[in-house]
RNA sequence: GGGGUCGUGGUGUAGUGGUUAACAUACUGCCCUGUCAAGGCAGAGAUCGCGGGUUCGAGACCCGUCGACCCCGCCA
């Protein structure tokens, strides 16, 4: 080894010990006779020091260093002097008198700042990704992931689960995202589809009876990305025999707590977590993920709305269209411009999620104040009370009124109470608050290709109680999927799975699948589950979100080593690239586009 | 496929149609024996993303294009 110590460990206690440490110039203090060098590596900054008078071939090396160059200093511990300690290095209280320094490789200045977390373009972050992530605030996530990792692996092998890694080249399936496909040489026009997920595998290894199954899997799904998705994303990817849904969510929870606890040192909001139904969710907060760090809850006032001088309200509640508040905490107490400013800005994003409009009031500070806004007037004193009866609405509130297609409503309570929360710094990045999301419905309706869609895949079983209403009512069956939500991101979700094969041939059919057509591209599994398959269920969870929301960073790719672009690009390796003419007839492909 | 924001020395920014494009920091050289956001002095560094257009005059305005980012669609 090239050091003895790291550049993070040494203490008081070190003191006349010599010692030799490797790392880059983080940052270099030229005092003439004296030259202060603060060595850097993974594990922190120590300050050397080169007396021009004591070793004078040490000095004119470290005359030479400069920033990010590799240095290695063998040089003896010794407690600062008096008044010289930096309290806000923990190795603040010493440093290495450098009796010889060698340089191991020099640097060309680099293109941003190494040593300080300042604002670069990500463009050139992107570029220069090793260097981007030399910094302290990417070295801290990576390992941060590193941890969370470990952590699993840990946590589920005492829990006697068993890491099997499954095959990355397997079989397209028209169902889901978009596949990446991968031509074969062997079999031309042929091509492997790389896995959305393990899904299928999983559930052939519960039958092929190794009950506990766990993988740290890379998955692709070939989808625009966003500042949460990524086109090639790690899922911790487990599935149970003999377990039934509670079994499952226990068992993540656990996890889960433990993780912020043992690896963040953060205690969740909610211990346990709770459980939203899925449709009181998307009626409280417009989100199957939502953010459960503030409350802000949508409340249903049809009753009283309709009952209003209003026009466009009572019609709506006589159509059986909800009306409901949402408030806006203390945001009436600006001035009249800023207010009317506010409420067009709402209206909006309210319209961006196709609301045709947005009424909205104010609450006076004082008793003796007056209802102020588009419609106050419309409600009397009364119903005005009701409503701030039911929303727990305080003076200085604006109460903004939703009403339209259920839907539409849920749309907009999800952007507006976003909105609102970011607009008064409610979402702290320093808390974690899990919830689970339950009771899915099985299905959702796909007007385009006139069929139901799996709300989640067509191997979840529907909730045991709702197994009837696959004959009369699909639409309003449960599935027996689970989600958890973290600071409103979707950061697992699995379910039970059908271990039933009347029951996975009703599921065919209501999602447009032929039985010919099923077997066709689910056969194996088709035919595995007659070998004896046991009740089963999972769960998987993005480890890039789980990492991103656990480190309170606003991206993803503040957590990805390697990341893509928006485009899908890697911008410093230079991914995708044109293939060679020689490599496409190899693989039997030829493109359309010009070369 | 659609909507939006941004692009100015290495980096981060300012520049409200009119001087030699400004500031901070980084960088280079010199000075300096207790600095740690070191300090002092001097210096170098910009075809204002690219291409058109409007104008007497464009970093700024318009059109296009490229790239990054945010969002909708999409993501079982």
């Amino acid at each position: 080894m090239l050091k003895t110590h790291n550049c993070g460990e040494l203490r008081t206690e070190h003191s006349g010990q010599t010692v030799t440490l490797a790392g880059w110039v983080n940052n270099r203090r030229d005092q003439g006779g004296v030259i202060f060098i603060d060595l850097r590596d993974r594990w922190g900054i120590t300050q050397v020091v080169v007396d021009e008078q004591v070793h004078e071939q040490a000095h004119s090396a470290a005359e030479k260093l400069r920033s990010e160059y590799v240095a290695q200093v063998i040089g003896e511990v010794r407690v600062r002097p008096e008044g010289t300690a930096n309290p806000h290095l923990p190795t603040g209280a010493v440093e290495v008198v450098a009796r010889e320094i060698v340089l191991l490789n020099t640097s060309k200045t680099p293109p941003f700042y190494i040593n300080q977390d300042s604002k670069v373009d990500e463009t050139t972050r992107m570029r220069y990704r090793y260097l981007d992530l030399r910094r302290q605030r990417m070295q801290n996530n990576i390992i941060l992931r590193h941890r969370v990792v470990k952590y699993i692996r840990d946590f589920l092998d005492a829990q006697r689960f068993v890491e099997i890694e499954t095959p990355i080249l397997f079989k397209t399936t028209p169902e889901g995202a978009r596949d990446f496909l991968v031509p074969s040489r062997l079999m031309p026009g042929n091509f492997y589809a790389l896995p959305q997920s393990p899904q299928q595998l999983k559930q052939l290894l519960m039958v092929a009876g190794y009950e506990r199954y766990f993988q740290i899997a890379r998955c692709f799904r070939d989808e625009d990305l966003r500042g949460d998705r990524q086109p090639e994303f790690t899922q911790l990817d487990l599935e149970m025999s003999f377990v039934q849904r509670d079994d499952v969510i226990a068992l993540i929870e656990e996890l889960m707590i433990q993780i912020a606890e043992n690896v963040v040192g953060k205690t969740p909001m909610y211990k346990p977590f709770p459980r939203i139904r899925y449709y009181d969710a998307m009626e409280k907060y417009g989100s199957d993920k939502p953010d459960l760090r503030y409350d802000l809850a949508a409340v249903d006032i049809t009753d009283i709305a309709g009952k209003s001088a209003f026009p466009v309200f009572v019609a709506n509640a006589a159509e059986g269209k909800p009306v409901k508040v949402l408030r806006a905490p203390g945001m009436a107490k600006r001035s009249g411009t800023a207010l009317r400013k506010l409420a067009e800005e709402l209206e909006t994003i309210a319209r961006s999620a196709g609301a045709k409009g947005l009424a909205w009031v104010t609450l006076p500070e004082d008793e003796s104040g007056e209802v102020k806004g588009p419609i106050g007037k419309y409600f009397t004193v009364d119903q005005v009370l009701e409503i701030v009866e039911r929303t727990g609405a305080e003076g200085g509130d604006l109460l903004l009124f939703l009403s339209d297609k259920r839907e539409t409503v849920w749309a907009i309570t999800d952007v507006l109470r976003r909105h609102i929360a970011a607009e008064l710094n409610l979402a702290d990045p320093e808390v974690l608050a899990f919830g689970w999301i339950i009771d899915f419905p099985m299905f959702y309706w796909n007007e385009e290709e006139k069929r139901w869609d799996p709300s989640q895949h067509m191997f979840t079983m529907p909730m045991p109680e709702d197994l009837p209403l696959l004959d009369t009512d699909p639409g309003a069956a449960r599935g027996s999927q689970y989600d958890l939500a973290c600071n409103g991101l979707e950061v697992a979700g699995g379910s039970i799975r059908i271990a039933n094969r009347e029951i996975q041939e009703k599921i065919f059919p209501l999602i447009g699948l032929t039985m010919e057509e099923a077997r066709e591209q689910f056969g194996h599994m088709l035919e595995a589950f007659e070998y004896g398959v046991p009740p089963h269920g999972g769960i998987a969870s993005g480890i890039d979100r789980l990492v991103m929301v656990l480190a309170g960073e606003p991206n993803i790719r503040e957590v990805v080593a390697f990341p893509k672009t928006q485009t899908g690009a890697d911008i410093m390796a230079g991914a995708p690239s044109p293939a060679e003419p020689k490599q496409l007839k190899e693989l039997h492909i030829r493109t359309t586009v010009d070369g």
